[in-house]
DNA sequence: CCAATCACCTAACAGATGTTAGCTAGGCGT
DNA sequence: ACGCCTAGCTAACATCTGTTAGGTGATTGG
């Protein structure tokens, strides 16, 4: 009936900094410093309030961190799941893998800051923030084997391969570009394309010409 | 000209925790915690003895990581110089490099504490740590790099690759394993086999049969 | 046998940490 | 105009942190 209907927040004043406000920081500073040395007063200080005023929005810092692990998968599978979709209804399972390359890498380094956090910090969280995760964290995971186990269907795969193990080695490959890439030394898009190409035919020339 | 020469520690009393008991225990802790979570309390405590007491062999904090964070590449260094020093000479590139990725898979998951904190914990410390171990990590990055050229210079490798990018590939693929690797699921030395042949043929199945 | 050295201990410090309780100020609908 | 909700603030707490100063006992070289 009401127009307005249930309760916006209507961005109420100019500076409220907010729960939103809180998160994108925490998540920079944790993507940059890692878990350990990210109080709730630096967090805090950045986002331009006192660290008491946190738990306005968040019942503890742990509460924090769950909600930039989870929203990190969000963005990398919203990122894939996207990108693959967007494709022609006939694309091969080869072309899909590889723009699930493409997007799984683009999230990391271009993206999202929450992506990026999630990658840095998931080992340096205490256990019960790992367990909060870990039901986001698999359903991406089956994501990924469902396009795996399409190429091994299509015989496009080499026997023998074991597609828990490929989607490991793969994501943690694509996940430890983090600790190096610089984006003045090429994109990600060309680095996208290596690490496919790397993984789908290697390093190797062929024999013959 | 004497025979018990310089000063000899002599093994003193049977329950001296020493200068290595302390580094033995710290690298198994930030191995398994992270650099955050690990205080000179909590080493001194699984070392047996209290937190001044470190102070008697190390200056600081910092100075217990530097020293595991050099022992750390020393000992994956160490193992895979051996590892490709003790092939037959004619060896091949191809067979060095797998033999490069199996002593470096090996040093990770079953041999060294040092080299498995090193990875863990190097993305945590503060920068004047990582500054201070980065001259060692050269040294090791620059025995994979002559490895990989040699492979070039055979004309062995695809044209248009980046040493330095593939061995930031493959080092960082292989590191990404500790976050995952499980030894009941099959040990490292598959492991590392399974790696070598993904990167050399990558995981597509040739064309014809 | 004495002095020294080694390897450790106790006790305390200043500062940082997560967290809590209670207060304040502004915009809202009624 | 009133009271409510939002979004902060201040001040304090207990605990943990790295670090230091000074002391203790056992082993050992001279």
């Amino acid at each position: 009936m009401a127009d307005t209907t249930a309760g916006e927040v209507s961005e109420t004043s100019r500076s409220a900094v907010g729960r939103k406000g809180v998160l994108d920081v925490a998540a920079r500073l944790f993507r940059e410093q890692g878990y350990g040395s990210v109080s709730l007063r630096k967090i805090a200080a950045a986002a331009g309030i006192k660290a008491g005023s946190i738990y306005y929005h968040f019942g503890s810092k742990d509460e924090i961190v769950v909600a930039i692990l989870d929203a990190g998968i969000q963005a990398v599978h919203d990122n894939m799941r996207q990108a693959v979709g967007a494709l022609p209804a006939d694309t091969g399972a080869e072309a899909a893998l590889r723009a699930a390359i493409g997007a799984h890498l683009r999230a990391l380094l271009d993206v999202s800051d929450y992506s990026s956090a999630n990658v840095r910090i998931f080992g340096q969280v205490p256990q019960s923030v790992r367990d909060a995760n870990l039901p986001t964290r698999r359903a991406y995971e089956a994501e990924w084997d469902s396009l795996l186990s399409r190429l091994q269907r299509d015989g496009a795969l080499k026997r023998n391969v074991d597609i828990r193990r490929l989607r490991l080695m793969l994501i943690g490959a694509l996940n430890a570009t983090l600790e190096w890439f610089d984006p003045e030394r090429g994109g990600a898009d060309a680095l996208s394309r290596t690490y496919a190409d790397v993984f789908l035919h290697g390093i190797l020339q062929e024999k013959e010409t």
